[in-house]
DNA sequence: ATCTTCATGACAATCATTCTCATCGCGTCC
DNA sequence: GGACGCGATGAGAATGATTGTCATGAAGAT
């Protein structure tokens, strides 16, 4: 496993939206990633929010997850595997584990002859806060 | 429950786009119906695809899941709940069950307070065929 | 300090999807 | 068998998220 991978540099912009993200309990888009930096001041460009987000995401270092209305948003997660439930008012976001869904899944891949199964499975709903409000 | 909804009128056009997505086993774009009406001789408007297959999901004739690049496509499947497992070479779809998964998500709802429960759970691998090939 | 190379930022380019609006043609009522 | 009202259509423009381009900047190694 000879690691082709360029090294990351450290600079200073990805040290402020790893900042970003971090500082969110809900999942933010690069877009709103780049609006709070920019409203705090930073000079970041667009490009260099989605650039960073998406390494970061291939690094593992963030969780990724596709809105009902298309859009990638990040989280910096807890490590190990686990699913979200998302909260559609707030984005407040619960981390969930589901037992024995790893092991239903590797039986249907069996079954029915598929390799390589990947799952996307994200939960969304209204938080009791939102639901009050 | 007084429906408000306007009646869907047939059209010519709403049959050809239903006929085409019934005629796929895989799951299959907007876009990609499209071209396949027009290559067949048809003189259907982009806009009017999007249009009828949106209305179709909404009515429940079709189901829907999000490409992992984000489009969304459409497929004729067979009525009640259930889940896709994807290939991700040739589109091809079985349809699965997850038992115990809706009661997992209801009790998850119940533990963390959230509301409205929906999930998004679809599977991608590769069959054996796109595995051989 | 220098040099190599990846990173950045402004902006253009893509691409899926939606909107606009003039026109068409179902479904219905006479 | 018309005439009518209104949803449906189609062409193209508009939108909006994401990606590409390219000249310049600045990490990290020497």
């Amino acid at each position: 496993m000879t690691s082709t991978e360029p090294v990351q540099r450290r600079t200073r912009q990805r040290a402020e939206i790893r900042d970003a993200v971090e500082a969110s309990q809900a999942f933010a888009t690069s877009q709103e990633i780049h609006d709070r930096l920019r409203h705090s001041g930073s000079t970041v460009g667009l490009a260099t929010v989605y650039r960073a987000l998406q390494a970061m995401a291939a690094g593992g270092e963030v969780d990724t997850i596709r809105t009902p209305d298309g859009q990638v948003a990040y989280r910096t997660c807890t490590p190990g595997h686990h699913h979200h439930l998302v909260c559609r008012g707030c984005g407040k976001t619960v981390e969930i584990d589901l037992p024995g869904l790893e092991s239903q899944t590797r039986a249907i891949a069996r079954e029915y002859g598929f390799a390589e199964i990947d799952h996307e499975v994200e939960f969304f709903g209204t938080c009791a806060d939102c639901t009050a409000g």
